[in-house]
DNA sequence: AGCACA
């Protein structure tokens, strides 16, 4: 009873999306989004009547697929909880980078070809089997362990980082609220946006920035 | 609910 029986796939599919928002938003955001799991190929989404409230990220790896697939399930995104899923085919930026892109119109004609294609792949082994792949290549940052929050906890900064200077960064970005330091704990601060997509993309977008050379600033959700 | 590549 956990997620549905498809095979691991590199793309993933996200049903449940907020219908209002934006194609061009909604993209941006489902990159910044996932970008904390691995490298994006692409992101697919189309607002046709069958297509709304759906989309794609296509990974590099199926490792960061099946990360995103766990960790951001019933993520609260523009108020509805993603669901998601492996695609249940390969991305058309995959098959043409692996160069066995098909068009449309030809699907259905390849179908019947299959057999034809199982004798060939016998004496092929792809070198990079699809499941077992080594641990995932991501430093352990603690955002695995911390569930999204619309306040992010910065660590690492220089002693002398006042509110002002923080918020000269932070405000730039959609959703910001306020800062808040601790007189009695130089090196921290708590940041507070709208909500937690809006918080995410601001991580992403800052963490490791320096504000001094040998301070890269360190971002997590906060805890709850 | 809905699995495409405008």
């Amino acid at each position: 009873m956990l997620t549905a029986d498809v095979p691991p796939n590199q793309s993933i599919y996200i049903k449940n999306i907020n219908e209002k928002v934006n194609k061009e938003e909604l993209k941006r955001s489902l990159y910044c989004l996932f970008s904390h799991f691995g490298r994006i190929h692409d992101v697919v989404a189309l607002k046709t009547p069958k297509l709304r409230g759906q989309a794609w990220v296509v990974f590099t790896e199926v490792t960061a697929a099946s990360n995103a697939v766990r960790q951001m399930q019933n993520f609260p995104f523009y108020d509805k909880p993603m669901r998601i899923q492996y695609a249940k085919s390969k991305s058309d930026c995959v098959t043409k980078a692996e160069g066995t892109f098909v068009p449309k119109e030809k699907k259905i004609m390849q179908e019947e070809k299959v057999e034809r294609r199982q004798h060939a792949e016998e004496t092929q082994q792809p070198s990079m089997p699809n499941g077992a792949t080594a641990v995932n290549g991501r430093p352990p940052s603690g955002q695995d362990t911390v569930p999204p929050n619309n306040i992010l906890f910065i660590q690492n900064l220089p002693i002398e980082t006042t509110g002002m200077m923080l918020q000269m960064l932070f405000e730039q970005y959609p959703g910001f609220k306020e800062i808040r330091t601790i007189e009695a704990k130089p090196g921290i601060a708590f940041v507070e946006f709208g909500d937690d997509v809006q918080s995410s993309m601001a991580m992403q977008a800052l963490q490791g920035f320096k504000i001094t050379p040998p301070n890269p600033m360190v971002i997590s959700f906060a805890k709850k």
